[in-house]
DNA sequence: ATGGTTGCTTAGCAA
């Protein structure tokens, strides 16, 4: 697969971003000049809050990628883009289960896998949303089990709306137990990892305080109150790849701001 | 307990 790419990007390296952009609308213009600065080879989206129909896409072409898009009315919404053709695999799970939004697109690109994920936001720690948010977690896992295998390339994106770990979160003593970083949802993601997934940040940063996600309301970002809740997940044949992953915190800045910034992960 | 902000859709929901 690196030969054909290295023909489409003109060098080995594979750059994977991912970004809650919170409507492709709204922050259409922060997003291409991200992509135009960074150029990564495959960008997954979420929170596109828009049909398939109306996603702008000719932009992103005009910018030289080419995406395919899982999206609806008002909520949710993924898409991935690329600069090599994706090819869709699924939207969904596929699994005649209720999708509780559009939330999951998978693509193969080359014999690459990757998937723009955004799981379910849990809403209150007791409720039917929170169960079901755990509920996802073993969907997506089945959904692995039964289409690809941890010997695969496989590069899962996205919105995680949990918490790894006390370093993701800026006030773990205020919030434990609570949504996001609640000890059964930092298990179902453990439980998903352990199919044979790693945090790819987690490979290259031990540090707390790095976060990928700030309250608008609380007006958290000068203050750096956050959460670390989007991660790029990968297989070890990927994983072992892995020379950088990063966040890229200015892409928060300004007005007009997605809640989340954009992450990275680069493999050689 | 509630507030604060943002986006979509237009008063209320979701985050």
């Amino acid at each position: 697969m690196w030969t054909q790419r290295d023909v489409a990007s003109g060098g080995k390296d594979l750059k994977i971003a991912s970004w809650n952009v919170n409507s492709v609308r709204a922050r259409l213009e922060r997003v291409l000049a991200w992509l135009e600065v960074e150029r990564p080879d495959v960008l997954c989206l979420q929170e596109t809050k828009v049909v398939d129909e109306a996603f702008p896409i000719e932009p992103f072409e005009d910018a030289g990628y080419q995406g395919i898009t899982h999206g609806q009315k008002t909520y949710n919404g993924v898409a991935i883009l690329s600069r090599t053709t994706p090819q869709e695999i699924c939207r969904g799970f596929d699994d005649g289960d209720d999708d509780l939004g559009a939330r999951f697109l998978v693509a193969e690109i080359g014999t690459l896998w990757v998937a723009s994920a955004y799981v379910p936001n849990g809403r209150e720690v007791g409720t039917s949303h929170f169960r079901d948010k755990l509920a996802w977690f073993g969907r997506l896992r089945s959904f692995l089990e039964a289409n690809t295998s941890p010997d695969q390339e496989v590069a899962l994106c996205g919105d995680w709306n949990v918490t790894p770990d006390d370093r993701d979160l800026w006030n773990p003593e205020e919030r434990r137990g609570e949504v996001h970083c609640h000890p059964d949802e930092r298990a179902a993601l453990e439980h998903l990892c352990d199919w044979g997934l790693t945090d790819t940040f987690r490979m290259h940063h031990d540090e707390a305080q790095r976060y990928s996600w700030w309250d608008y309301r609380r007006l958290g970002f000068p203050k750096n109150h956050g959460m670390r809740i989007d991660l790029i997940l990968a297989t070890a044949p990927l994983a072992e790849r892995c020379v950088a992953a990063d966040i890229h915190r200015e892409a928060r800045k300004g007005k007009g701001a997605s809640d989340h910034t954009v992450i990275t992960a680069d493999f050689e």
